[in-house]
RNA sequence: CGGGGUGUAGCGCAGCUUGGUUAGCGCGCCUGCUUUGGGAGCAGGAGGCCGGGAGUUCGAAUCUCCCCACCCCGACCA
């Protein structure tokens, strides 16, 4: 998947290699001249008090004659302090021919010591800066230090960056393969943030998300992805307020095979070609070929036409509204876990209808009434709902409308779509009714659906830098009560609430896990996105109170236990409502309304344009792509959906989306 | 398919340029003690066919060749 399960681990240690010694060790580095100002060196300034000064400081100044490198954390007791890049710490001579040299001379010295250490290269990719950095344990083992990427979200988490202390900044900036970045620098960045910050890496934040708040883990073949416990807790949850407002839309549940025959896929012409490249065919089963290919569904248009070809006889039996709970599968180039995957889980609904307009009318109904509805009520993700262009159009369908939905990093994600599909399926799969003239018609249908896919779209419009902001509707675990210490009263009080908590119908987890600390499992909570966390220990229990904390605010006040099964239905009540206001909020300010399409590309690096569509047009679509910005989708200036793309005074919303 | 990159412990990575003790480090995991009001500390421990195959060599994680896998960047999604 994407990026692959490349999650970061949970902490970053700061002093990979030993431990951190010298008060006054300057994490400086003093890069070949030609890549000095690339990597933008930062030189140490006095390093913290809280790291005891180191023998070896002096020991290594000892040898200073055997001493080579001036390579980043060279460091040097006597020197503290700026220098500029050029200068050799600990009085070493720099430039890249005395070095080798000094290399070259010192030998016998590398090959004796017991464990040559030797500096990162500044700059993975440039191989000639090797040898540069090295240096060998005797003289400079202490002073080891791993240069790093640091990234500016990262120096501002840090007190001590602000009070002057510096760190080592490297890595490739000019290619992909550099190492990953990690932490380096004063005890107080010790703690790397819980995730990669949103500013830095915003996919990686989202891997990182998937991993720690276990949603997710990639299958073993790519683009597959195995849905956690967690993740699992809240699809379900999703599936189910969908699938209640699907049946209130009339529609039944069924099911239909996960293998099509080839041959249905042909009968549409335009189907076949937009789904035959991401088809996975099975060629061969029961130990031998088959007579003819079978294909593992993309979608079940054509089955379920198949069926309803069948089933349909009169006009007395529409419309025929079916609904299915399956996965499929498409063969993904670039997967990314949840957004693109080569099998997802969806709710597939497929339609006939006697006329056009009662076609229209009912994916419009789905549209607003279930997709629409169950986003902004159950998800509090505001969509923009407006029509596909014909360039976005689903493969077979007359008219694509969809639920477009902004993600916190300001790209756009299409939450769910809607289809018209004319006559074409119908014609295709002969779905054709005797009206109540007698005269053979052919019927109209519909399809439409949502799939995983909305649970990274949860997750990317809700989550922030601590992780998972999950809205209580939807939340598997609406309040975890949290045994602060390991103390039986604690404990036992504890249980209770989380009893009565439960008899007043909450989604309860009890965390009575006293073996780890309660900074951990706070954290942890907090990532997998709890909305409501109550905290009780000794002092609580003394003055009959719990805390209350609310992650989707961030704030914690103290209840009074008497009081707290309705503290807590108040706090779900505010999250549920401000996370929309906060997502809508958010989406608001990034939309921008602009009159050329040189504009939109530049709002499309924040968030999404509007802009008038006869300004657009197909030609303008293509302009957009080039700066992978599309259109997605057209609206009236009212809002409202139009019934054609050609209509006069269309709004297109642009922007750049997953 | 074209170009670039990476395969070493569950995860993240050093080590390779210049072959040489027992292949290291961080996180995680296990055990014990001390801890527990925001990511605990210390001590001990488990965990490796160094992607695969062939070759060079007294000796290969390291050098050579071949293969495989994965990742990234470039061509119409729910």
């Amino acid at each position: 998947m994407g990026e692959g399960s490349r999650g970061r681990g949970a902490a970053r240690a700061d002093h990979p290699g030993e431990p951190l010694v010298g008060g006054n060790l300057p994490v400086h580095g003093d890069v070949a001249g030609s890549h000095t100002s690339a990597l933008e060196w930062v030189r140490g300034q006095a390093r913290p008090q809280h790291h005891p000064v180191g023998q070896r400081v002096t020991a290594a100044h000892a040898e200073g004659e055997r001493r080579v490198g001036d390579g980043p954390g060279c460091g040097d007791a006597g020197q503290a302090g700026g220098r500029p890049p050029g200068d050799g710490c600990c009085g070493h001579r720099s430039g890249r021919q005395q070095e080798v040299a000094s290399i070259d001379a010192r030998r016998p010295a590398v090959a004796t010591s017991p464990s040559p250490r030797r500096l990162w290269p500044a700059d993975p990719c440039v191989s000639s800066v090797r040898s540069w950095h090295r240096i060998p344990r005797r003289s400079c083992a202490r002073h080891w230090w791993p240069p790093m990427v640091v990234g500016t979200s990262e120096r501002r988490l840090c007190a001590q960056w602000r009070a002057g202390e510096r760190l080592v900044p490297t890595g490739c900036g000019n290619c992909r393969s550099a190492r990953r970045s990690r932490w380096v620098g004063c005890a107080a960045m010790a703690k790397a943030p819980v995730l990669t910050p949103q500013a830095e890496d915003f996919p990686r934040w989202y891997q990182d998300v998937l991993n720690k708040a276990e949603l997710a883990d990639n299958g073993p073949v790519r683009g597959t992805m195995v849905i956690r416990p967690y993740g699992y807790a809240v699809w379900e949850r999703m599936q189910a307020a969908v699938d209640a407002r699907i049946k209130a839309a009339g529609a039944e549940n069924a099911y239909f095979p996960l293998f099509i025959p080839e041959s249905y896929l042909r009968r549409e012409a335009e189907h076949v070609e937009g789904f035959s490249p991401e088809l996975a065919v099975v060629t061969h089963a029961g130990g031998k070929e088959l007579e003819e290919p079978v294909v593992v569904r993309p979608t079940s248009e054509t089955v379920i036409g198949e069926f309803m070809g069948k089933w349909v006889q009169s006009y007395r039996d529409l419309p025929l509204l079916l609904n299915q709970w399956a996965n499929v599968v498409r063969w993904e180039l670039r997967p990314r876990t949840f957004l693109r995957s080569t099998e997802f889980l969806w709710q597939e609904g497929h339609t006939a209808h006697a006329t056009e307009t009662d076609a229209a009318a009912y994916a419009r109904r789905i549209l607003f009434d279930v997709y629409e509805n169950f986003m902004r009520e159950v998800l509090a993700i505001p969509v923009v709902v407006g029509r596909k262009t014909p360039s976005e159009r689903f493969a077979g369908a007359t008219n694509t409308m969809t639920c477009e939905a902004m993600m916190v990093d300001g790209k756009a994600l299409q939450m769910g779509t809607s289809h018209e599909l004319g006559q074409n399926f119908a014609r295709a799969f002969d779905i054709t009714y005797l009206d109540d003239q007698g005269s053979q018609q052919v019927a109209w249908t519909t399809s439409w659906g949502v799939s995983t896919r909305m649970m990274g779209g949860l997750i990317m419009a809700h989550g922030d830098d601590r992780g998972l902001r999950v809205p209580p509707a939807v939340a598997p675990v609406e309040v975890v009560v949290l045994a602060v210490r390991d103390d039986a009263d604690v404990v036992d009080r504890c249980r209770a609430l989380a009893e009565e908590l439960r008899g007043a119908g909450r989604r309860v987890r009890l965390d009575d896990r006293t073996e780890l600390s309660m900074g951990r499992r706070a954290t942890e909570w907090e990532l997998k996105g709890v909305p409501v966390r109550l905290e009780l220990g000794p002092r609580d229990l003394a003055e009959d109170r719990a805390v209350l904390a609310r992650r989707i605010e961030g704030d914690k006040q103290p209840v009074p236990l008497a009081g707290v099964a309705g503290a807590v239905d108040e706090a779900l009540t505010a999250a549920q409502t401000s996370l929309l206001a906060q997502a809508t909020t958010l989406r608001d300010q990034r939309i921008a309304a602009v009159s050329s399409l040189d504009e939109a590309v530049e709002a499309a690096g924040v968030g999404w344009a509007t802009l008038p569509w006869d300004l657009v047009g197909e030609a303008g679509e293509s302009t957009l792509a080039q700066s992978a910005v599309t259109v997605r989708c057209l609206r009236r200036e009212d809002g409202s959906l139009p019934d054609s793309e050609d209509e006069a005074g269309l709004v297109a919303y642009v922007g750049r989306s997953y």
